[in-house]
Formats: C-alpha cells, sequence, structure tokens
DNA sequence: GGGCATATTGTCCGTCGAGCCAATATGCAA
DNA sequence: TTGCATATTGGCTCGACGGACAATATGCCC
C-alpha cells in the first residue's frame, strides 16, 4: 500500500517540486498550504506522515505539531524549512517530532527520513488500534466492576478485595467474572496486560510492588485492611 | 544533598566563570578541559549532568555523549555551546540529550535545564538501581529454573511447561517454586512485574498474549504443544 | 569417597480462583 | 406493570498452584 506524506508548505513552486519528486518515489502526496488547511482535513485517515515547514501563514509549523498533539493525532512529523534556529529545532523533536531537516534538502535525506517516520507511525497505529481495542471493551464494564479490576490486577486476593469494598467474597467473584468475560481475558495474566494497555497499572504501582517483594515481606498485606 | 555539575569545557574562563555562576547557584561543580578527563573519571559517583560543549580539543562533544552511552553511564547531558548547527542539535537531542543550549546562556535557563536533567537523573536512577536488584536475584536462577521462569511469566500452565520441556509437571513445580523464592516473588503477579523490569516481557509477547485474548480464543493453547 | 549443587520425581493437603447451578433487591425505562 | 441492567449473595465441583513430607541420579570440587 502507498504510504502518503502530508506536505505542508506556503511556498507554491517548492510544494509543486517536493511533491512531484515525492510522487516519483512511490509516495501519495497531499498537500496543504497553510496549518489550517491540514487541521480542517482531521481525522488524517491515509496513514503516513507530515512534512512540515516552520515558518507559515496563520499558524506556525511547531504550532501546528502543538495541535495535532493534542488532538491526539499521533502522526510522525518532519519539519523541513529554510527558516530555523537551534531553539526551535530542539524544542520540536524534544516535542516528538521525527526529524528537523533544512532546505534546501537533499532528496535521499528526505525519503530516508519519511521511510523512518512512516515505520514508526505503522507501529504507533498497531499499538494504539490495540489500546483502543481494550478500551472499548474497558468501557462496558460496570463502574463496580472497575473497581473489582482495578484492585484485582494489583495484585489482591478476592478476600482482602472484599473487606476493602465491604461485600462479600462471593460478590468480589461475580464481579470479577463479569468484568473477565467482558474484557475476554482468559487468566489473571491477561487482565494485567489488559490493565497495563488501559494505563491502569502506573509505574509507581509496580514500584511499589517491586520495592514490597524485595523486601521480603509477605506481599498480600495492603494496609487499608 | 548537593547536586553535581559535570562541566566540560576548553575554554578556561567559560569553566571559570561558568563553574562560579552554578556554586553560586548551590551546585557542586566538577570542570573538565577535555572529553577524555570526563571519560578518566567514570563512572561519575556523583549524580547530577554534565554540562558540555560540542567542540572540544580531541573527542567532540557528540562523540563523548555517545560514549558514554555505549558504557551505559546514563546521565543527563545538556550542551552548550557557541559553534553549533541545526543537523548537530537534532542528532544529539534524538540521541537523548537532555537539552542544548548556545552560548551566551542565560543563567536563568541553564538552571532550568540543569534542574530538570537531575530531576530525569534521580528518576532514572531509582529505576535502575530496582533493575539491578531485581537482576542480581535472577543471576542466582539455575539455567534450569530460568526456562521455567521464562515460561511462567509467558502465561503458560505447569502442564504445558513439563510438556515444552519434557519433564513431568511436578519437576515444574519445583523449579518453579525454586525460583519463586530465589526472586522473592510471592505471586505470579510480582514475577510477571520482575520480568518486566528484567526485559524479559517484550512488547511484541504482551502484544501477541493481547491479539490472542482479543480474538477470543482459548488463551492456554500454544502452538509447540 | 564425601560434600555440594543441579535436576529429576513422588504424595498429601490446603488455598484460591473458574465455572456452573441458583436467588433477591434496587433503580430506570418502555 | 413488565422488562432490563446492576449489585448483591448462596452452594457446589474442578483445576491450578503453594507448601511440606519425601527420594534418586548426575556431575563437579576438595
Amino acid at each position: 500500500m502507498t504510504a502518503a506524506v502530508h506536505l505542508v508548505d506556503d511556498d507554491d513552486s517548492f510544494r509543486k517540486a517536493v511533491g512531484r519528486f515525492l510522487r516519483t518515489a512511490g509516495y501519495r502526496v497531499l498537500t496543504y498550504e497553510t496549518a489550517a488547511d491540514l487541521l480542517a482535513q482531521l481525522p488524517l485517515t491515509v496513514p503516513g506522515c507530515v512534512v512540515l515547514d516552520v515558518r507559515l501563514p496563520g499558524m506556525s509549523g511547531p504550532e501546528l505539531q502543538q495541535c495535532l498533539i493534542e488532538r491526539g493525532a499521533d502522526v510522525p512529523i518532519i519539519f523541513l524549512t529554510g527558516h530555523a534556529d537551534i531553539p526551535v529545532s530542539v524544542r520540536t523533536i524534544k516535542a516528538g517530532a521525527e526529524d528537523f531537516l533544512i532546505k534546501p534538502v537533499e532528496g535521499k535525506l528526505l525519503i530516508e527520513a519519511i521511510e523512518r517516520a512512516i515505520a514508526s507511525h505503522r507501529i504507533d497505529q498497531g499499538r494504539s488500534g490495540e489500546i483502543a481495542a481494550v478500551r472499548a471493551l474497558f468501557e462496558q464494564l460496570t463502574p463496580r466492576e472497575r473497581e473489582v479490576f482495578q484492585l484485582v490486577v494489583h495484585g489482591k486476593l478476592n478476600k482482602q478485595i472484599a473487606h476493602e469494598l465491604d461485600i462479600t467474597e462471593r460478590t468480589v467473584k461475580a464481579h470479577r467474572q463479569s468484568a473477565m468475560e467482558k474484557l475476554k481475558a482468559h487468566s489473571l495474566l491477561e487482565m494485567v496486560f489488559a490493565a497495563e494497555n488501559l494505563g491502569i497499572l502506573s509505574r509507581s504501582d509496580r514500584h511499589a510492588m517491586l520495592a514490597r517483594s524485595l523486601k521480603e515481606e509477605p506481599s498480600g498485606t495492603n494496609g487499608s485492611g
């Protein structure tokens, strides 16, 4: 499948030249004169990357980058500009830009950057698709089931969960099983992996868990009991 | 505790001026004239960050950065230079540099960058210490125990592990329990968290696991059986 | 040969969770 | 009122695992 390159630049002749070059190289190229033009096309259905000038009429390149980040459009961005300084390049790269190239750019360099960007995008797409799938399942859980699920993936036993929520162990089992069905998980392990994809198990949670076990104290004891 | 700043610059007067400024700001400052001077001091026992010029006699700043990365000295690096172009700044940032500042730098900016760097370093130190602790425990496992451990944290049942290794289920239990004792883990969950810290559970492993469960097929079936 | 680590296997019992049978109460919507 | 979702609780069996009681075989070092 042909990867798409979203080219944002206010210079007509530049768009035409680079567009032609990239099409010859086998890419599908969509051009935009301003940042707003690209924003109007969101969400970008065609996978690929964005090649972006820094200085644009209206919204600047870095501003567009921030905008895309805030909207969750995790498409890789390659800056390609003639008007830039080091602070700008540093900021954009730290903000996650895939690369920062300078006009005039060597064709080979641009192609390489695009290839890297597209490769990373495919990975992101795969991951985010997975996460979305799990999240969709998670949305189906009732509030009570979510509570139980949270405690389960933190390693709590049914007994302890029952105590925390002030219900019987049997009820915990019911919610737990229901949650497992809805999440299409078949084991505790899959529950945990799902939780990690949902961001429910934060780094600090695992840190606390590790710290506990390294101290070789009984792990089941949660202070709230 | 006073954080340390390792300042690498071949300009004597610059080292003195910046060193004095940073000491006044409350930092412990160690200065080096060349990259080799800093490398000679590895490993850096005092926690903190490195402030590094790009153009240095002998080994350059970016070269020193690579060197530090290869040696696993994960100390945050702030580039501070007057001779730089965008490609260099992009490369170093993508290689993980904390920041890239330009001489002459505003004192406030430098301090802020150092604070960010030190903060991130503390986090890294904490994490790597934890990982080292787990790794030390893992080293104590016998080869057989490691095999079993790997399969266990991938969600395999004792039965399946027994079949894969062509031993009885009882033997798997023995190795499993032994491994749990040595790793000071008290549950499957803690085993998994330890494995994640050891890098044994790669992203692709979890991906495969997720994919399986999302397809709602029985999870236990591993093809090798 | 004796001691030690490693790998192998066995039984018995208790705990925990999965799976299936069931019921009751509340609140909301058609 | 009837129907549905949600939350609650009960009993029962079964599989998986942890813990404690063991034994046997191999290979290496002193």
